[in-house]
DNA sequence: CTTGTTCGTAAGTCATAACTTACTGTAAGT
DNA sequence: ACTTACAGTAAGTTATGACTTACGAACAAG
């Protein structure tokens, strides 16, 4: 269910660019903004999206909020991905057997 | 390079509708607007992006043209979420040895 | 040669979502 | 207590992209 808004998560060029900037370790928001060349509330909103689809969570401190990777959409993403890519292989696998039946 | 526009492009339902349609077999054009409830015009330009990212190939027969998945986009994008799931994980136990070595 | 499929492209419409600025709230510092 | 720093929300603008209809090209069939 969630890899669909994974998927559209990792769709937008600055929401992937903020993802990947989380890559090694958490962030606050306006450490993600600086590094980015949108505003600040662009980059809550995209928090938002991305948390909402599992990619990131939140642990407040103070008064900042650090964001860092979750691994669930992550996860779930792969998961899909790898039960898409068995399927491709056996019905490829599938179509060489019934073409060396038809020869 | 191809990961990131084969992101964009299974982000929109639609697209990925027809991209799994031809999970078991290659299909035409026509075929794949039947099962959608778009145009054909519509279908015909959402294969065009799938095959700019290098998920889908052409086998043009006669008349029609047979669309199959291509694994080259597939795997490209398999590639790019293994390598952040294991920089995750790195990045991840490193943070739990760091911590250990605080207390 | 004409007719009928099958498909791609062009042009235009419309909805969505990615931004901005402005405002509000909360925690910390003086 | 007031001020400053940090972050989320609201509202409005704008660009993008997902669709439509209309048209043109290529091959098959009569």
């Amino acid at each position: 269910m969630t890899y669909e808004q994974a998927l559209t998560a990792l769709a937008d060029p600055t929401r992937r660019h903020i993802f990947e900037a989380l890559k090694d370790c958490p962030k606050t928001v306006g450490e993600l903004a600086h590094s980015q060349p949108v505003s600040r509330p662009a980059v809550s909103q995209h928090l938002k999206v991305l948390q909402s689809a599992q990619l990131v969570s939140v642990r407040p401190e103070g008064n900042r909020r650090f964001y860092a990777i979750k691994r669930e959409g992550l996860e779930e993403l792969r998961t899909y991905l790898d039960g898409f890519w068995n399927d491709v292989l056996s019905a490829y696998s599938a179509e060489i057997a019934h073409r060396m039946k038809k020869t």
